[in-house]
DNA sequence: TTGGATTATGCAATCGATTGCAGAATAGTC
DNA sequence: GACTATTCTGCAATCGATTGCATAATCCAA
């Protein structure tokens, strides 16, 4: 990283200001230098190997070209492609994602975003589903831009990006319900996240409408651990019978594939299992895994495009975008006996 | 990113120079200010919540304490722990981590560690296992620090992190001749990969060695497409009979359960597979895959050790860390019939 | 009390690029 | 040929923090 070339040493072989080289290798101010002029300092510039700092540059104009993505954890597999629909938009118009990793807990998020901020970051894009609602508020009031994603957050005047959580629910619910399926368990994630509300809510909502038993089993965390440890407790209290489970996501329903191991009972032949998010290898899982897909990607994507734009259009309202999910029938669910 | 308070804005309130307020915030330095004077500035500068600009340090101190990581794709699951690993060890030390993604295309990685470098990023670190050996060593010339992980690159000058692959295909093909194998696959991951390079080169010597047959089919990509696709054409050409695949990495054993599958062969009744990586959910696959265990998360933790080492013994020896890998016994190896 | 050491702070340059302003050079018009 | 308009380039400030050097202030010892 030494002995860098810098505008100045170009200004110098070339005979000119430094500004006039800058404007020559800026293509939007290239048609205030002469058009000879240009050629030549490009021709120096890169004959010398000469590149751009970008450190400096942000330091005078203001912008670091660099966002901050907030996400829980890069380990769950939802995260990655969702990380990477964010880079597909960001790096042809020359931005870098910094991504950060929350572990779930607000204090640290807090620590982090900061972190980001004294980095400069043009804007934020935040995936972590929890709290933190006061602090997005006082970001806003601050003026920084952001962007949220896979999270509700009523009071928070930011852009949304998520998948439609309700409408998965419901077709996870009438798909079963089409099987025979009456008597319903719902293994929600934990409860400080707005995803886990919205899909516990409509859960409730969808069981009553269809005239269904729903029982509603709470998590803490959103891991096959939590989801096995719940699953084992309910279990283990000899409930009363249910056929039928629909998980908050797919590494719930995949702790609850193995609690029903353990305890003797096989999916789907005595429970069909549902989860969420179609992350990868679900199609791997025994038996392959019926669940909602839910575009990552396009969500970061999304997410990345709201927040960009938010720069153009300085009042921008706190829009809304909801995508579209579908429900992905493999062998989890079968017709109840 | 409105209205931040600088450096100035404190002194001003301060009633003193800049550069007092710079000294008595920085604890390297803050002995050369009057103990009082300390303690008032640093009151004053959290009144304000004065946060230091990072991109006008970094401008100055000539360090951005920012670390590219260049991988081929964050959504192969190996990547994700290490990335991990990485981020604990540099978040510590004031460091962030600048994560890009080659698409194991050696173009686009130079596109993206020239634009790492215009960053200023501090080092590098290249977790992508193919080719560019001339421009690494170009690099070096030019003073760029960097670690390389999960690859070998005997004539690149850098240190290198890797699992000991070599170790990991003995105990998998010694683990299947005690099982009464004799007749090998070895699903080969692309050959421009150093990694491909030497799990294939050990398979080929431990079969002479142990008096097996091995026979390697190559892959195009480590992915469960290229490892379904090569293993299609393979079985469609009638071949003479095998009982065991040890597979390049854990989805190209995922591609081959697929073909096999396809087949109407049976794992592991008609034929045993071993994978390497045992990458999260291997487990829970159909059946659960015996796979080699590599700890991705401590490689990223020994890459960024090694990378900020560098920073301080300005001449290190291009070290070479190898981990220890290990055998995980699940259910896709099973005695030959 | 004086001189030398020590401590504390200010001054100003610096990192590398950008950009408003001004002035020089050239072109264009009547 | 004079005058305005246009084009081109240089100058210098600026972004925010750091740091070598200088100087003022204080201290201590003889």
């Amino acid at each position: 990283m030494r002995n860098r070339v810098t505008l100045a040493d170009v200004a110098k072989i070339a005979g000119v200001n430094p500004g006039t080289v800058s404007r020559s290798l800026n293509p939007q101010t290239e048609n205030q230098v002469n058009k000879e002029t240009v050629r030549k300092i490009r021709k120096i510039a890169k004959e010398l190997g000469y590149t751009p700092n970008t450190v400096a540059r942000g330091l005078r104009t203001r912008k670091s070209l660099t966002i901050g993505v907030v996400i829980p954890d890069l380990t769950n597999p939802i995260f990655p492609p969702l990380v990477r629909g964010v880079d597909s938009y960001l790096l042809p118009r020359g931005y870098s994602a910094l991504i950060v990793n929350s572990d779930g807990n607000v204090d640290t998020e807090l620590v982090l975003i900061n972190s980001l901020m004294e980095r400069q970051v043009d804007g934020l894009i935040i995936a972590t589903g929890h709290g933190g609602d006061e602090m997005l508020k006082d970001f806003h009031t601050r003026g920084v831009y952001a962007v949220m994603v896979n999270r509700e957050s009523p009071g928070v005047p930011y852009p949304t990006v998520t998948g439609d959580d309700g409408a998965g629910i419901s077709a996870a619910i009438e798909h079963l319900a089409a099987l025979g399926h009456t008597e319903y368990i719902h293994l929600a994630g934990p409860s400080d996240s707005s995803t886990s509300k919205i899909r516990a809510h409509t859960f409730t909502i969808e069981c009553k409408r269809l005239g269904l038993n729903g029982k509603i089993i709470k998590t803490t965390a959103y891991s096959i651990e939590a989801g096995q440890t719940a699953m084992d407790k309910f279990l283990d209290h000899k409930p009363s019978p249910f056929t039928a489970i629909v998980a908050g996501n797919d590494l719930l329903a995949l702790g609850a594939y193995h609690s029903l191991r353990t305890h003797g009972l096989n999916c789907p032949d005595d429970v069909s299992v549902i989860g969420f998010n179609n992350m990868p290898f679900t199609n791997d899982f025994q038996p392959p895994m019926t669940t909602v897909n839910v575009p990552h990607f396009d969500m970061g994507v999304e997410a990345a495009r709201l927040l960009l734009s938010q720069f153009e259009d300085e009042e921008s309202a706190p829009v809304k975008v909801t995508l579209p999910v579908s429900l992905i029938i493999r062998e989890s669910t079968a017709l109840k006996k």
